[in-house]
DNA sequence: TCCTATATATCGCATCGCTATACATAGAGT
DNA sequence: ACTCTATGTATAGCGATGCGATATATAGGA
């Protein structure tokens, strides 16, 4: 049970889904993967080869902020959210939902006949 | 209006919903084109880049079958679902929906915010 | 005659999720 | 003291696939 999503299906919304968990409060990459996995009941996994190249890529867009900490002893790197990330958060979601619902209204008789 | 998709919200779902319009009738490549185009309400804009590799791959995996038809002047391939492609788009489907969910669940509190 | 729509096809680029691999430390159990 | 697991971040390279560009061919209308 809880087996995990094909890959091409986070296409396209993994990113957004990690934006999302940011809105929240600010996380380093080893609690947005623990964090992602519980919130989606085992069915979102993030390896680490997925997701330290994705923050990469958002923190290079600027859509979040990174700042290293080791205070704590561990060595870690925390992101929070900018104000352009924010801002693409509130529209990919919108745009996110319209897909959804596009497609959804797509596999209407499929999803009847089931 | 009425803007494209961008491309990687479409991965893991163009093939379920050519799977999705070849289940009510056969269609022609061109015709499967023009159908997602006005069923998304101009939304899924199929390029010729995209569609005919992607009918390709999935007669190759045997969820749907070819025959070429040159009756009607107009050279045309027409496609239609195996047993095995029934069985997947309705496998599929599901799965997606489930994702839909588990994605519209994470971005919850987002949504409200808009 | 020319232009647009119809109809199918392939090449090669770019993107990105994932496996494999690497490295380093904290804490618990033996 | 030693080992094992969990924590924590990182990159190289592979594979899959959507897409722009390009090619080819024909029907039908202006």
């Amino acid at each position: 049970m809880s087996e995990k999503f094909q890959s091409d299906l986070l296409r396209g919304s993994l990113g957004l889904m990690v934006l999302s968990v940011l809105s929240n409060e600010p996380q380093y990459g080893y609690s947005i993967q623990k964090k992602l996995n519980l919130a989606s009941g085992g069915k979102v996994k993030l390896p680490a080869g997925t997701l330290y190249p994705l923050l990469h890529r958002l923190e290079s867009d600027k859509l979040i902020r990174a700042k290293w900490d080791s205070s704590t002893g561990r060595r870690r790197k925390w992101y929070e959210l900018t104000a352009k990330g924010k801002k693409k958060l509130v529209q990919q979601a919108t745009q996110w939902q319209q897909y959804a619902d596009c497609v959804s209204g797509l596999l209407g008789k499929v999803a009847k006949a089931t």
